[in-house]
RNA sequence: GUGACUGUAGUUCAAUCGGUUAGAGCACUGGAUUGUGGUUCCAGACGUUGGGGGUUCAAGUCCCCUCAGUCACCCCA
């Protein structure tokens, strides 16, 4: 008989991976919180036209989509911002802003799968909306940064870089570049990475025929910080909201962690205003989380004007970066006591102790059959028991029962009805 | 959608130039151990070499097809 596979581009979450996940999600939820952000959920699946009425037709290659008997077009959520979107938009104005909320939520994309990049897999989004303030992205990106830090990962680790669409739009008005060529330069910059210098003159050659203008667009995309901005194109009113940011993000004390990188554009049209990308450091610097402004979103599904703010991170890369920097937490043990009986005639008063255990909160198991001792030591060494309680034997005709630590194969003889608090104290000294 | 590489036990990997009955570590099961686990020692079970076809006296090894996986490109909300 064939083991039949699972599906393509999903895991089988297996205790150990499942340990991690949950230490995962443990982590981003402890962030949002001391955020005071608010979780929200929404289906898993949506009518088809709020992902193509955003993006357009062809992501529909991208979705798993379905009939349903209703003879509905359906899709397999890809995203959390169109439903997002779609639920504060259905609200009207009726919600306190601003709105803090974050979502846990499992996406599905059918695409051709590669190195952290999976057909199913988890985002943590953190989204502001209802404040145009550049105080709510500084919030946003010190709280991604907090989310890393959270982990374990530090400075070394990873980095923010930070940009805006609306100072983009600002030097290339500025240096005389022709609207048209905008949406080209934004696709090309998205790549820029990826590709060969030749390879990224040679299109960009395609796109601005004038060999002037090249030069001034080499020599904005050569700029290090935002002084080198002013000086290439007088001051504009977004250099002073990104001077604005990285004072707030100083006052959050996160200066080390960003950097201002005209590079980064984020892909998609839906962005508006600052956008930012969280980098792994050494790693052919791959995005682990992105985010930036989106004001016009909420007004797109039919809601009010919505000035808004978010990002989201991957579960697959961001496991893929704590695999590789060790920050990989041991899995807590499953059972704090394992009972055992030393004789057969013992074996049936197992139950009666775990149900007083378990009555007491305590975790704890036992084995099924009757079986040596040593063999049940053993299984109470596989199920990480930290004590091992011992009945029967010469001990219990006088009504008392054995602990052992299992760390150390220290034993202790206790009174039975001392034994919750013996195992209490045990379990606390750890 | 395009290309490269890899498929051998549950798993990680061996197997000379194409040559005897495809081996080992880990894991698993049992035993040494009928009042004591982790360590150690012994034994056992584990395979249609991804599948199909071809060349050959002989194929895990060479050729073709196919499937699956990995990586890169394309795309990326």
């Amino acid at each position: 008989m064939e083991i039949p596979p699972g599906p393509k581009g999903t895991r089988d979450f297996y205790p150990d991976l499942m340990a991690f996940q949950e230490h995962l999600f443990a982590s981003w939820r402890r962030t949002c919180r001391r955020y005071a952000f608010e979780a929200w959920e929404a289906p898993m699946f949506e009518h088809l036209d709020i992902y193509t009425q955003k993006s357009g037709a062809e992501i529909e290659k991208q979705l798993y989509t379905f009939e349903d008997k209703g003879g509905r077009m359906m899709a397999l959520r890809p995203e959390m911002t169109p439903s997002l979107a779609r639920m504060v938009a259905a609200k009207g104005t009726s919600l306190k802003r601003p709105v803090r909320w974050y979502s846990i939520a499992r996406l599905f994309r059918y695409e051709k799968m590669q190195k952290g990049r999976l057909r199913e897999f988890f985002q943590l989004n953190m989204d502001i909306l209802g404040s145009s303030e550049v105080g709510a992205d500084a919030e946003l990106i010190a709280a991604v940064i907090d989310m890393m830090r959270d982990l374990g990962l530090t400075g070394n680790d990873f980095q923010v870089r930070i940009s805006s669409r609306t100072l983009l739009e600002e030097c290339f008005c500025a240096i005389g570049l022709p609207k048209e060529c905008f949406a080209p330069i934004y696709a090309l910059l998205d790549r820029k990475n990826k590709i060969t210098d030749e390879e990224y003159t040679a299109e960009l050659a395609e796109i601005v025929a004038d060999g002037q203008l090249r030069q001034r667009i080499h020599d904005l995309f050569s700029v290090r910080g935002l002084d080198g901005i002013a000086a290439l194109t007088g001051a504009t009113p977004e250099q002073a909201v990104l001077a604005r940011l990285f004072t707030l993000l100083e006052k959050y004390g996160m200066s080390d962690y960003v950097c201002f990188d005209i590079n980064i554009v984020r892909g998609l049209a839906y962005y508006t205003g600052i956008v930012f990308e969280v980098f792994a450091v050494n790693k052919g610097m791959r995005a682990i989380a992105g985010g930036g402004r989106y004001d016009t979103l909420v007004e797109l599904y039919g809601g009010p004007p919505t000035p808004a703010v978010g990002f989201a991170a991957g579960d697959v890369v961001l496991g893929d970066l704590l695999q590789e920097r060790g920050l990989i937490p041991p899995s807590s043990p499953r059972c704090s006591v394992f009972i055992t009986a030393l004789d057969d005639k013992n074996f049936d008063e197992v139950a009666p102790v775990a149900r007083l255990l378990r009555n007491a909160g305590i975790s704890c198991a036992f084995p099924f059959k009757r079986i040596t001792i040593g063999k049940q030591l053993k299984q109470a060494d596989a199920a990480g028991a930290v004590i091992t309680l011992i009945t029967g034997g010469d001990e219990s005709a006088q009504g008392l029962l054995k602990l052992k630590r299992m760390r150390d194969g220290n034993e202790t003889t206790v009174p039975r009805d001392k034994l919750l608090e013996n195992i209490a104290s045990m379990l606390e000294e750890r």
